[in-house]
DNA sequence: ACTGAATGATTTGATATCGAACTAGATGCC
DNA sequence: GGCATCTAGTTCGATATCAAATCATTCAGT
């Protein structure tokens, strides 16, 4: 089904973006029915920010990282937060700005997120193999950081 | 930043889903910027499988046509059907279900977004080049279908 | 030093999305 | 036929997301 070559660059380029959209949308739910409850692919998305590479950050840098806006990173931070996953103080050097950090509870909840996701990222690997992975992370890279380039 | 190769499987995995959400995120956004205003796109979508396959559906068909909720096509139905851009009736044949058809209204909207499209279309082909769609479009293709197939 | 422009963060209002719960109608099995 | 079960659609409450507007602070140019 809709195996045919597409009739056009600007189809093709629909399709890649239309394959993008789903697979992000089943990725994303597949992900957090596996989480702890609460937990979503946002809020992992920034403790795992902050295990990998520690220190504070400001919302601002957080939410140019992610390419969200940063209304987007306030909202999600105001979840994270209450629940003592981070910690937000005031930065000293900026009157306006604030400095967010993860807490040893946010560390726990990772590793909780962590250990749920190996399995399921082995079941996937057996189901699907690496072959398509291994074959879509150059170009999707590439894409990404052409696209990402262009918004301005 | 971040050339590297991935370290485990399971890092390859992580690193396409994480490349497809972001694509995913750039992209819609990019698209409903240059939609005429409130047109998003989900809406679009509705609107573009019916120009294109014509006729009647039910709204859970179109919810699995989509890979979304049926309470999230009620939701999408709900914003297009007071525009006109689309009719709902009953269905005759089911009393419980309901069909839904595109407007002239509706192609008239469609027609004004794909005639938006085109040059944001082309604009990425000069800017990104065709290659690393053609590149990517199979793999995508192989790993939405199966994790279509896993969705039970 | 002042004023205007830029930046950091938040709020507001809209849409999309999910899962869970609900209503109403259809189906199947005995 | 009748009752249990399934299916279609909706409603509800939650989260993520954006754009636009707002507020406070910093920065830059004169």
């Amino acid at each position: 089904m809709t195996e045919t070559v597409p009739a056009s660059d600007a189809d093709l380029l629909f399709r890649v973006f239309n394959e993008v959209g789903i697979i992000a949308q089943l990725s994303s739910t597949a992900f957090e029915r596996v989480m702890p409850e609460g937990m979503t692919l946002a809020q992992f998305t920034i403790l795992n920010h902050f295990v990998r590479l520690g220190g504070r950050r400001r919302p601002s840098d957080l939410a140019r990282a992610f390419q969200v806006t940063r209304a987007t990173m306030t909202s999600t931070l105001q979840r994270l937060e209450p629940k003592g996953l981070v910690q937000i103080v005031p930065d000293d050097s900026d009157g306006r700005g604030r400095l967010v950090e993860i807490t040893d509870a946010g560390r726990a909840v990772h590793a909780d997120c962590i250990a749920r996701l190996g399995p399921v990222l082995d079941d996937l690997l057996a189901r699907i193999g690496r072959a398509p992975f291994a074959s879509a992370l150059a170009p999707l890279a590439e894409i990404r950081t052409r696209l990402d380039a262009l918004r301005d």
